[in-house]
RNA sequence: GCUCGGGUGGUGGAAUAGGUAGACACGCAGGACUUAAAAUCCUGUGGGCAGAAAUGUCCGUACGGGUUCGAUUCCCGUCCCGAGCACCA
C-alpha cells in the first residue's frame, strides 16, 4: 500500500479541527505546561520555509509533554498592529485592518498544512480591540503607579498623594524625574496643574520631555531597540536626535529587578549577557565640581566609575545637549559654541556615529576646581559625551580613558599618569590594575583599593556619593502612527486624563487618510470628533511591542471580559515553561514583556515575578541562491564548469526550476520571455548553477515556499527534515536538495508495516535482538528531544527502521512503540499507522505517561549496556596480562555476554589501568 | 575596539566526565529490477602509498605549540568566520 500523505495529512487535519483534539482546559489533576511560539507578524509575502523551524521544534516538544501526560497550552496568535500595513495603507489607500485579515488568513492556511497543534480556540490578535483593551488597561494601571525604591515596588498614585500631604517628597526613594523637594505644606498650596505636573514626573506611564529618535521618512519616533546603526529597522530610513514631549514608560525604575531575576531563568548565557549589557549596570560614584563662569558659581555634578583618578582629571566635557552648556559659555566663547552646537545638532544619528573617530569639541570658556588638586581645569563641550548617561558631563582623565586621551592629545590638554610605571606616550592606560602615584593619599595603594578609599573620601568631605548608574532607559511609548493602539487618555483643561476602565477599548477612529496631517500633526488627528466629553483625545499610538508585552498572560484566558487574565487561570498556567523565537527579540520584546510582568506582578494581577522560564532561539534558516553564468553581451548562458573560460555576468535563477543545482532548460527558457531564445552551452548534457548562502527574498529567486513542499513530499517529510537541516539553534541555509532521504524514510517506515498491499503486523513476541533496536531507539529520542537535538533524533529513527529490515521485523510490540515515539515530529503518518493497529482515538489522546519510561534502560532491558555501540566496564586486569589473556577475562565476563546479545566481538580496546571498550 | 559563539569529507552535519573521527543524510560512481523511465533495492565513497584482491600502511577535525599511554575534545598562542554591543565615563 501506497504512503499516500496527502490523503492522510488532510483526512487527519480535518479531524483534529472537528474534534478540538489540541483544545486545552484547565485540568488540576494533571500538571500543565505551556509552550509559546512568538507569535508571527502576518506579512503580505506570508510564510516561507525558514518561518515554521521554531514552530516545528514548539509542536514536537508540545506533542512530546501531551504523551507524557503534561496538560499542555500551546496557542498561537499575531503580532498585528505594524508598520508594514500601514504603509501599504498609504500607498494604496487600503485600509490596515482589511490586509491585515487577508494576510491573516493566508498565514493560517499556511500553518494549518503543516500539521501543528496549536489550540486555535485561544488566538489572539493585537489589532483586535477585545484584546488591545487590555494593553490599555495596563497603559492606565502604569498611568496610575509610580515605582518605590524602599519597597522595591510599584504603589498606586493615590497613596503617594497621601505621602505628599503628610511629609511632602523629602524622605521619598521613588523613581522620578527632575522633582525639587518640597515639603507637606508647599504641595498643599499648589495649583491642580503644578500638582500633576508633579506627579507626572512619578507615573510608571508618564508624558515627558526627551530627546528621542526622530525618523522624518516615517514621521514618527522610535524606540532605541527599533534603531541600528542611525537606521530604522523597519525600511532603513535615517534617523536623528530630536527632544520631543512623548509618552515614556519608566522601566529604569525595574533595571536592578530585570539584572537580579535573570539569574535563575534557563536561558542561554549569550542572550543573558545581551540583556545584562542592554541593561549596563555601573557602579560609581556621583560628584560635585565647582565651576565658574566669570563671577558666577555652580556645582556641576558629574559620575564617574573611576573616583580614584581624580588627581589626573585634568578637564572637564560636557554633552552638547546638556542643559549646563547655556550657563556655562562665557561671553567670549559664545559665538564659537554656538557654532560647534548647530552643526553637532545638524548631524544625524548616523552621521555622528560614522564620525565618531573624528575628534570633535570647543572650549566653553569655564573653568571647573579639581576638588582634590584645587586645579583650575577647562570645561569643554564635545559629541563623545552623552547626555543620556549619567549627569551628561564628565571629568576627563586623559592618562587613564581612551576617549579623554584622543581629546586631550587633539586639544593639547594636559596628560597626568597616575599609575606607577604606565606608558602613556601612545595611549591611555585603561586597565583597572596597578599602584596609584600623584595622588595624594591614595599613592601606595593598588588601584582595587583606591576606588572605595576615593569614594570614601569623596563622601567624608560631602561632596559626593556612591551611585549605581544603568544603561537602560525609559521607553518611549508613543508612536505618530495610525495603525496601533490609540491612548486611553484626554486632555481636560490641558491635564492628562485615563479613561476609565468601563470606557475601554478606546477604538481606532477611522480616518481619510493614513498619513499625518498637513500640520504635522499624527493621522488620529484627521479623525473627526477625536474628542471625549469634548476634551481632545491622544493623538499619538502604541508602539509596536505594547500589544506583544502581555499576550502570554492573554493566552491563558483569552474572551475573558472582566480581566486581562482571571486568577484562576494564572495560577494554573502561571508562566511560559518553554519560549521559542528569534533572537532579534532579545533587546526588545524581552525586555519590556519582563518588565510588564513584573509591574502586573507588583500590583498582584499574576503569580510569577517572570514570564519565560526557558527560552530557546532558534537559527535562521538562510536562502540558498542559484545563478546562471550569461556570456556579456550575448544571451547565451554557460553551465558553472565551463564559466572561466568566458566572460560572464552572474545572474540569479529561481531556485524552484534548478534541481541539484541542474538547470531545468524547459523552465528556464519559460521563466522570463528575455531567456525564451537563449543559448545554453552545457556540460555533460547539462547545465550546472552555480550557488550562494544568502538571505531568503523574493529580489533573490531563492524563496521557498512550504506549501510546495507540503504538496510535493507532505508536511511530515517538512517537518522532519526542517529538524534534520542541522540544531535548532544555528543559523542554516535551507537546501531542498537533501529532503529526499528524509521522504524516502518516511516510506521505508510506512512499508515496515506492510507486507505488499496488506497491513501486516504480527503479535508474535520480539526477539532480544529487535527489543534492542527499540530501546536504544527510546533512549536515544528521549534524551534528545529533552535536549532540543531534533536533528540526531531523526538520524536515530532512520538507522532504527534499517536495523528493523535487517531483523525483518513487523512484530507489534516493536512497531507500535516506534508509532508513539515518532508522533511528535511526523504525526499525520502516526496517526494513521495508530488507527491501523487498531486504535480508535488519536494518537494524542493516548498520553501513556509511562510509555517513554517503560522503555528506558533502567527499568526494562536486561542489558546493562551503553548503546553507542560500546560496552565500558573496568576489570581488575593485571598489567602483566597478554593481549590473548585479556581478551579471554573480557570474553568470560557476564556483562559481556549480555552485551553481545547473541552477537559477535569486533574489537577490544584495552586502556590499562582504566577502561575496556567492547565494539560488536 | 570589546563580549560571546564557531572552524570536522564534494555538501548538511555526527561523535567531547579525553578512548574505533566522519554516525545519519545529500551528492557522486557502479550494479539489480525494467522495453524504457519513475519508484525501489544493493555496493562503494576523507586523502596518499602498496596490492589483482582481501588487506596493509602513512597522513588527516583552521594553523603552531603543550599536557597525556592516547586530544576533534583540555591548556597557551596565531589566523579566519558568524552574532551582539559600540563613544555608557
Amino acid at each position: 500500500m501506497e504512503y499516500n500523505f496527502s490523503e492522510i495529512e488532510k483526512n487527519w487535519q480535518a479531524r483534529w479541527a472537528s474534534e478540538k483534539t489540541f483544545k486545552a482546559e484547565i485540568d488540576k489533576g494533571k500538571p500543565k505546561f505551556y509552550v509559546l511560539d512568538m507569535f508571527p507578524y502576518p506579512s503580505g509575502a506570508g510564510l516561507h520555509v525558514g518561518h515554521p523551524l521554531g514552530y516545528i521544534a514548539s509542536d514536537i516538544y508540545s506533542r512530546y509533554k501531551r504523551l507524557k501526560g503534561f496538560n499542555v497550552l500551546h496557542p498561537m496568535g499575531y503580532d498585528a498592529f505594524g508598520l508594514p500595513a500601514e504603509q501599504y495603507a498609504i500607498q494604496t489607500g487600503q485600509h490596515p485592518a482589511t490586509t491585515t485579515e487577508k494576510n491573516i488568513k493566508r498565514y493560517r492556511e499556511q500553518l494549518d498544512r503543516i500539521g501543528f497543534s496549536f489550540d486555535w480556540e485561544r488566538e489572539v490578535r493585537t489589532c483586535d480591540p477585545d484584546y488591545y483593551k487590555w494593553t490599555q488597561w495596563a497603559f492606565v494601571q502604569m498611568f496610575e503607579h509610580w515605582y518605590d525604591f524602599s519597597t522595591h515596588k510599584a504603589r498606586a498614585i493615590a497613596e503617594l498623594e497621601k505621602i505628599f500631604e503628610i511629609s511632602g517628597n523629602i524622605a521619598l526613594n521613588a523613581a522620578c524625574g527632575d522633582v525639587p523637594l518640597f515639603s507637606a505644606s508647599e504641595w498643599s498650596k499648589m495649583e491642580r496643574e503644578r500638582r500633576s505636573e508633579i506627579l507626572m514626573e512619578y507615573r510608571i506611564a508618564y508624558l515627558g520631555e526627551t530627546s528621542v529618535n526622530w525618523c522624518a521618512a516615517l514621521g514618527t519616533v522610535l524606540a532605541n531597540d527599533e534603531v541600528k546603526e542611525g537606521l530604522s529597522v523597519r525600511g532603513g530610513h535615517p534617523v536623528e536626535q530630536k527632544k520631543m514631549r512623548q509618552w515614556q514608560l519608566r522601566v529604569s525604575a525595574y533595571a536592578e529587578r530585570l539584572l537580579k531575576d535573570m539569574e535563575e531563568l534557563e536561558w542561554t548565557e549569550s542572550l543573558k549577557e545581551m540583556q545584562r549589557n542592554w541593561i549596563g549596570k555601573s557602579q560609581g560614584a556621583e560628584m560635585t565640581f565647582k565651576v565658574m563662569n566669570g563671577e558666577s558659581e555652580y556645582s556641576l555634578d558629574i559620575f564617574t566609575t573611576r573616583a580614584d583618578t581624580i588627581y589626573g582629571a585634568t578637564f572637564m566635557v560636557l554633552a552638547p545637549e546638556s542643559e549646563w552648556v547655556e550657563r556655562l559659555t562665557s561671553n567670549e566663547q559664545k559665538v564659537e559654541v554656538e557654532a560647534y552646537l548647530a552643526a553637532a545638532k545638524k548631524k544625524t544619528e548616523r552621521e555622528r556615529m560614522a564620525e565618531s573617530k573624528k575628534v570633535t569639541g570647543v572650549f566653553s570658556g569655564s573653568f571647573a576646581i579639581n576638588p582634590f588638586t584645587q586645579e583650575k581645569i577647562p570645561v569643554w563641550i564635545a559629541e563623545y559625551v552623552l547626555a543620556g548617561y549619567g549627569t551628561g558631563a564628565i571629568m576627563a582623565v586623559p592618562a587613564h580613558d581612551s576617549r579623554d586621551y584622543t581629546f586631550a592629545r587633539h586639544f593639547n590638554l594636559p596628560v597626568i599618569p597616575l599609575i606607577e610605571g604606565c606608558d602613556v606616550s601612545e595611549e591611555s592606560f585603561d586597565a583597572k590594575e596597578g599602584v596609584m602615584c600623584n595622588s595624594g593619599f591614595l599613592n601606595g595603594m593598588s588601584v582595587k583599593e583606591a576606588i572605595p578609599a576615593a569614594i570614601d573620601e569623596v563622601e567624608r568631605r560631602g561632596i559626593g556619593r556612591r551611585k549605581i548608574n544603568y544603561r537602560l532607559r525609559d521607553a518611549i511609548f508613543s508612536r505618530q502612527r495610525y495603525w496601533g493602539e490609540p491612548f486611553p487618555i484626554y486632555y481636560n483643561d490641558g491635564i492628562a486624563t485615563p479613561l476609565s476602565i468601563e470606557k475601554l477599548p478606546l477604538e481606532l477612529p477611522e480616518v481619510d487618510k493614513f498619513l499625518p496631517t498637513e500640520s504635522g500633526e499624527p493621522p488620529l488627528a484627521r479623525a473627526e470628533n477625536w474628542s471625549f466629553n469634548g476634551w481632545p483625545l491622544e493623538k499619538s499610538t502604541m508602539p509596536g511591542f505594547a500589544g506583544s508585552s502581555a499576550y502570554y498572560l492573554r493566552y491563558m484566558d483569552p474572551s475573558n471580559r472582566e480581566a486581562l487574565v482571571s486568577k484562576d487561570a494564572n495560577n494554573y498556567w502561571r508562566d511560559v515553561d518553554l519560549y521559542i523565537g528569534g533572537t532579534e527579540h532579545a533587546t526588545g520584546h524581552l525586555i519590556y514583556s519582563r518588565f510588564w510582568n513584573k509591574f502586573l506582578y507588583d500590583l498582584g494581577y499574576v503569580c510569577e515575578k517572570e514570564p519565560f522560564r526557558k527560552l530557546i532561539n532558534q537559527g535562521m534558516i538562510q536562502g540558498r541562491s542559484n545563478f546562471v553564468y550569461r556570456v556579456k553581451g550575448t544571451n547565451k548562458f554557460v553551465s558553472y564548469g565551463l564559466k572561466d573560460s568566458y566572460d560572464t555576468t552572474e545572474i540569479h535563477v529561481d531556485v524552484n526550476i534548478v534541481n541539484n543545482d541542474r538547470l531545468d532548460l524547459e523552465a528556464f527558457r519559460n521563466w522570463m520571455p528575455e531567456y525564451e531564445n537563449s543559448e545554453l552551452i552545457l556540460e555533460d548534457g547539462e547545465y550546472i548553477c552555480g550557488w550562494a548562502v544568502e538571505k531568503m527574498s523574493k529580489s533573490m529567486f531563492n524563496v521557498v515556499n512550504p506549501d510546495t513542499i507540503c504538496d510535493k513530499y507532505g508536511a511530515d517529510t517538512l517537518r522532519m527534515y526542517e529538524m534534520f537541516l542541522g540544531p535548532l539553534e544555528q543559523s542554516k541555509p535551507w537546501d531542498t536538495n537533501g529532503i529526499d532521504g528524509v521522504h524516502r524514510f518516511l516510506k521505508r517506515f510506512w512499508r515496515l508495516f506492510f507486507e505488499r498491499e496488506n497491513f501486516r503486523v504480527s503479535e508474535e513476541a520480539a526477539s532480544p535482538a529487535e527489543l534492542k533496536v527499540l530501546h536504544k531507539l527510546i533512549n536515544k529520542v528521549q534524551t534528545d528531544i529533552e535536549n532540543f537535538s531534533f536533528n540526531t533524533s531523526v538520524s536515530a529513527f532512520m538507522i532504527a527502521v534499517n536495523d528493523l529490515y535487517e531483523l525483518n521485523c513487523n512484530k507489534r510490540s516493536i512497531l507500535e512503540p516506534m508509532v508513539v515515539l515518532i508522533s511528535p515530529f511526523a504525526p499525520h503518518i502516526a496517526e494513521e499507522l495508530w488507527s491501523k493497529l487498531g486504535h480508535n482515538s488519536s494518537i494524542s489522546f493516548a498520553m501513556f505517561p509511562e510509555y517513554f519510561e517503560k522503555f528506558t534502560i533502567e527499568n526494562s532491558f536486561e542489558y546493562p549496556v551503553s548503546f553507542n555501540g560500546k560496552l565500558r566496564f573496568k576489570l581488575e586486569l593485571d598489567r602483566s596480562l597478554s593481549v590473548q589473556e585479556i581478551e579471554a577475562a573480557v570474553r568470560s565476563n557476564e556483562n559481556t555476554e549480555k552485551f553481545l546479545a547473541g552477537g559477535s566481538i569486533k574489537k577490544i580496546i584495552v586502556v590499562p589501568g582504566k577502561i575496556i571498550n567492547i565494539v560488536c
